[in-house]
DNA sequence: GCGTCCAGGTCTACC
DNA sequence: GGTAGACCTGGACGC
């Protein structure tokens, strides 16, 4: 699909606010999907809005201190300025603009871990998708199976199932729609993605999104975070941990690989069984972080290597 | 080359 | 209400 229409503005996130540690997290995390295209300094991406398939091209302009986004979203059709407004409040959001960063910085200074990772990773905003389906799939896909591996299972079933778009001179695919994958055979998606028994769970997920009136990721934020993770909990194939990666509230996603990483850095040494591990180390994360657990999550995992170096303990990157 | 184990969880049957 | 076992697949490892 050809998008020809475009609709320009600009974001001016709260500083500080570092752009391409923004979009192009050290730890490999994409924006929306693995398969867009980043190029000194702009990001071209696609994903729906109110189910309409558009591309998204992002600049970051000025400074850290002083940073602004140039925005291009590109379109089948003609859009108005209500549009517009809309659409600039929704990728706001996506892209952690309008979060101030201030109260966890100041929270994280007096951390002897978070201190090193805020330092390395200053003025990275956490974001989301706007899509529930692509951020379920996404921890389905994570499920008892390697990075590697979640990484093939991703890319194949975006390619084989995810529609193509063309602006700007480039072609980007989208992550599927439940609409779409409603409608596909489980063991069909199963052979040509190589998930396994994850399919099952996929198919399942589609269909539930479509039967009920499932809040939409803008609701689950106005909600609040218990409310949010209970209605998680509800979907096919998401338990504990995936819905703390999905709530948009952030959780404290405590999983085989990460407890091994948080028991060294919590208790100065590697857990003896990893699984057994998993409620332990998640305790002692929301006991020691509180209401900053995600954030302080999300800024250890991307700065592994800085925090290897630094408290001189060998931590497994992956 | 072959067999076994296990990995960035979740669901279900069984007690 | 709690828990053991099954679940796709592919890489690592031992032999």
């Amino acid at each position: 699909m050809r998008l020809s229409n475009r609709t320009l503005f600009v974001i001016r996130p709260i500083p500080p606010y570092d752009f391409e540690l923004t979009v192009r997290k050290p730890a490999g995390w994409s924006l929306l999907n693995p398969l867009e295209v980043y190029r000194e300094g702009t990001l071209w991406t696609a994903t729906h809005f109110d189910r309409e398939l558009v591309g998204i091209r992002l600049t970051g302009k000025g400074t850290v201190e002083h940073p602004r986004i140039d925005v291009a979203i590109f379109s089948s059709k003609r859009h108005g300025a209500g549009w517009a407004a809309g659409a600039e409040k929704l990728l706001s959001s996506m892209l952690g603009a309008d979060q101030d960063l201030s109260q966890f910085y100041s929270f994280a200074k007096r951390d002897g871990i978070l201190k090193h990772v805020i330092d390395d990773l200053y003025g990275m905003h956490d974001t989301f998708s706007n899509t529930i389906f692509s951020e379920a799939v996404l921890a389905i896909l994570l499920q008892m199976a390697p990075l590697k591996r979640s990484n093939e299972m991703m890319v194949s079933f975006i390619n084989e199932y995810g529609d193509t778009v063309e602006f700007d001179g480039e072609r980007i695919r989208a992550w599927p729609t439940p609409q779409k994958m409603a409608n596909v055979d489980q063991e069909e998606l199963a052979r040509r993605c190589r998930v396994g028994y994850r399919a099952k769970s996929i198919i399942k997920l589609a269909k539930r999104l479509l039967a009920v009136d499932f809040p939409s990721a803008e609701e689950l934020e106005r909600m609040d975070s218990d409310r949010a993770r209970e209605a998680l909990l509800e979907l096919p194939g998401i338990g504990d941990y995936s819905a703390d990666i999905i709530n948009p509230h952030g959780g404290f996603p405590i999983d085989v690989w990460s407890a091994e990483v948080f028991g060294k850095l919590f208790f100065g040494k590697e857990p003896r069984n990893n699984r057994d591990a998993v409620e332990r180390v998640k305790r002692e994360g929301i006991r020691r972080w509180g209401k900053w657990a995600w954030m302080a999550f999300f800024y250890t995992v991307q700065d592994l290597e800085g925090l290897s170096r630094k408290l001189g303990t060998r931590i497994r990157l992956t």
